[in-house]
DNA sequence: CGTCCACAGGAATGACGGGCGG
DNA sequence: CCGCCCGTCATTCCTGTGGACG
């Protein structure tokens, strides 16, 4: 008991008189600075295109491309976020409205967000996806306005639900008379447009800005202007912001990654009570940041998928692929283990997609001709980590090779 | 040069549980 | 509390296909 308190006591002191942070918030991901480096030109390009609305008239639709953590999110809230100001400072009726259809990802709840920015209360459930549009379309009308919507992470709405929204949204001029209403959509994959309506594409993707990767360059450059505010600056050096910068540099250019990676790396070098941040620490919150992901990912999973994982897991020992067959045949064996029903192999096919798609697995299509075609099955992120996220499962854990 | 393997993956459908208006 | 709507997991049935083999 006595050891224990002291114990804390030590634990407590030294955050308390921390050597390191200032403002950890700062390298937050959801933290929008008020300077958005390397960005000029898209910003300026999508000001120029949506300053119409602040004369009433309704901004040309647009698309924006990038992959995670290029910025699309931060230069868009920044743009409107200005945009709405000047609106209200000359008094005209800009609307912003602000979804990321990652979070709202039913075209209900879609709706209900939209409602919700021009005022309307919609109830959650209860009446119908047709009804819910009408009523916000019917309000929007009689506030004359100019609104603004940002459709974030569209990819996943486009992808569980179709273009529909999307295309009664572009089309919503022939029902509205005093309202308008202009679209953002923000994505990652590029090839999303491939599957979109042609009638929709030729509407929504009437301009389109492109965010290219920061490269390693911009992310010191980007992480040197952030540690300022963040970082005690004895706490840091030069070396330690490369090696974040160029880490993230490697995975595309995410600069999330490169501000996680940073921040992380601080939090370890406190925990151990470290007057600076070392390099070493950058790569313990490399493999942290991995397991947390993998870790919390697994452990929502359902069961069978948390089996067809563990049977992949199984069969891949010493960097060997598998196949969609061999992994069914095994993960059948693991039912029976456990005296529970398998589900078909049309439903192991579709989970070994999930895998992939979350990466922890990479599931590659390949044909080998006369002997069918198949997918390639390795495990993505190392073994313990897998290991380890399913032993959180005590109903699969009889299934777990002992350890030593 | 056509077959045919071993699946991929689309479509339709249903069981089930949760949440909310009335 | 009921009824309605929804999302999720799953099944059944199905058509499609790259390329080694014969």
């Amino acid at each position: 008991m006595v050891a224990y308190s002291d114990e804390l006591e030590e634990v407590f002191n030294s955050a308390l008189k921390s050597t390191i942070f200032i403002n950890r918030d700062v390298l937050r991901p959801e933290y929008i600075p008020d300077e958005l480096p390397h960005r000029e030109e898209q910003i300026s390009k999508l000001g120029a295109i949506l300053a119409p609305a602040l004369r009433g008239s309704k901004p040309s639709n647009i698309f924006i491309y990038g992959l995670t953590g290029t910025g699309k999110t931060a230069v868009t809230k920044y743009v409107l976020k200005r945009l709405y100001g000047k609106a209200i400072e000359i008094g005209s009726n800009v609307v912003p409205c602000y979804i990321n259809t990652r979070q709202e990802d039913t075209t209900y709840r879609v709706i209900v967000r939209l409602a919700e920015c021009i005022g309307l209360k919609l109830p959650f459930t209860g009446i119908s996806t047709a009804e819910a549009y009408r009523r916000f379309l019917s309000v929007l009308d009689s506030r004359d306005s100019i609104m603004i919507t940002v459709l974030d992470e569209i990819d996943f709405l486009i992808k569980k639900h179709g273009d529909e929204l999307l295309y009664r949204l572009s089309r919503s001029s022939d029902e509205l008379s005093h309202s308008r209403i202009s679209i953002i959509g923000i994505t990652n994959d590029l090839k999303l447009v491939d599957d979109l309506d042609p009638r929709v594409r030729s509407s929504l993707g009437e301009i389109e800005i492109v965010f290219p990767p920061y490269n390693a360059i911009q992310l010191e450059d980007i992480l040197k202007r952030r540690v300022k505010t963040a970082l005690n600056p004895k706490a840091i050096n030069d070396a330690v912001i490369s090696l974040c910068a160029s880490l993230a540099a490697r995975e595309h250019g995410d600069a999330r990654r490169a501000l996680d990676l940073l921040r992380v790396a601080g939090e370890i070098a406190e925990r151990e009570g470290a007057e600076t941040i070392s390099t070493q620490h950058v790569y313990i919150a490399l493999r942290e940041i991995e397991r947390d992901r993998v870790g919390e990912l697994i452990s929502t999973m359902p069961l069978h998928s948390k089996l067809v994982l563990l049977a992949i897991y199984n069969l891949t020992r010493n960097s060997v692929k598998t196949t969609t067959g061999e992994v069914y045949i095994h993960y059948r064996t693991l039912c029976m283990k456990l005296g529970i029903e398998s589900v078909t192999q049309r439903r192991v096919s579709d989970i070994i997609s999930e895998l992939d798609m979350v990466g922890i697995i990479t599931a590659r299509l390949i044909s080998r001709g006369r002997y069918g075609k198949t997918r390639m099955i390795s495990l993505a992120v190392p073994e313990d980590v897998i290991l380890n996220a399913l032993s959180g499962d005590s109903y699969i854990e009889s299934l777990l090779p002992r350890n030593r």
